[in-house]
DNA sequence: TCAGATCTTGCCCGTAGTGCAAGTTTTCCC
DNA sequence: GGGAAAACTTGCACTACGGGCAAGATCTGA
């Protein structure tokens, strides 16, 4: 837990992080595509082309919470036990990450984010965000696999693994009755069990 | 099989056809960021206005194809038995997919792909294109499921299978030793039963 | 304290997306 | 076949975005 940044750090973090909150309140009030990257930098009392310098578009500066959550799964399935299967590590970590960082997240968060829900630019750039780490899940957990075709198949669970982990989150958000953590269960047991939860497939014809 | 359409319709299809065959080859030949709106509109022998009334953006004009497959998809899953369960309907869909539109690719189509490959805009756009239909894709598979929390399980069906098939195309690409069909049913298998397919089925604890 | 590294800002340019209105092509119906 | 209506194309103008560049401000390390 050594904190010991310096100043330029903490300043170029506070920066951002006030650049985030701007971008999230104003998409939130007035919508995304009413809101200019000038605005988002005026209320972060920066210029516009500082805005550049930190994020690279407005979707980016939205999503920059999602962004930091995302790194944080990765640090927790690399911490999961070396022994574990693949799948297990990758849940585990899921179902840890719902605790610490959506556990306690305020009503008013989850509002803002019902706000932005459906805006075609950004779930676009929501789903991008989750593929952008999907590599770096599957080299993670492709020394958890046994069996051929280890590349593929260990890009396949961390695909299935993070569509999963998105839906449950977007679920949540628009259906927040009950804690985050009981979503995100059902949809991994769907998607670790599509087969035995839908029917017996025997070969499929 | 009626293809009585009129000149108007023929003149959009072939314009629309033009502009995505255009972005395809320059982009491929020069990078698609060094290539621009207007270069695309001319090479397709229409204004950059007229570009804009079809696709808007040059990468939504890059994946026009797939746009198109996955519409057929969706068409294709429909068309499965009424009594098939979800996750044999998608894979089935998909397996006809995998043979009728990408079974006989010509060689210079993966060509084509492969040079686009790892672009950080096209791949957002890539995995956004997929996730457009992933709604409709568990809309038309819901009444296929049984039990609770179908809303979030059809869901969770329809967005790893999409996975699923976009990682299993995009390996095929990357790999293309022998017909995407195999690499798709390794795919679908791991994604179908990612747990007993992992190591051990139970618990793992 | 001070030199070097790093960050911020304004300026500028090329590109993108879009409303609008005028001109062109296709359709439809008599 | 003719002519009005609908649909499409195009150029223009304007806003916005992204990023290179250089000058000034701020932080760091010795």
């Amino acid at each position: 837990m050594e904190e010991t940044t310096g100043l330029r750090e903490r300043k170029k973090a506070a920066t951002r992080l006030a650049l985030h909150e701007a971008a999230l309140r104003l998409a939130t009030e007035h919508g995304l595509d009413r809101v200019t990257v000038e605005a988002i930098a005026d209320a972060a009392n920066v210029s516009r082309r500082t805005f550049s310098n930190y994020f690279s578009s407005k979707e980016e500066a939205v999503f920059h919470g999602d962004a930091v959550r995302l790194r944080r799964l990765l640090e927790l399935v690399r911490r999961q036990p070396a022994d574990a299967p693949a799948w297990d590590a990758l849940s585990g970590a899921a179902e840890r990450l719902a605790v610490e960082a959506y556990g306690n997240a305020p009503p008013s968060w989850l509002v803002h984010r019902r706000q932005l829900r459906g805006h075609p630019g950004l779930v676009a750039h929501q789903v991008a965000a989750y593929t952008a780490i999907e590599r770096d899940l599957a080299d993670d957990v492709a020394h958890r696999l046994t069996g051929p075709d280890g590349a593929l198949r260990s890009r396949v669970l961390a695909a299935t693994f993070l569509a999963s982990l998105r839906v449950a989150i977007q679920h949540w958000i628009d259906h927040p009755d009950g804690p985050l953590l009981d979503i995100l269960r059902t949809a991994l047991t769907e998607a670790a069990g599509a087969r035995p939860g839908t029917g017996a497939p025997a070969t499929a014809g």
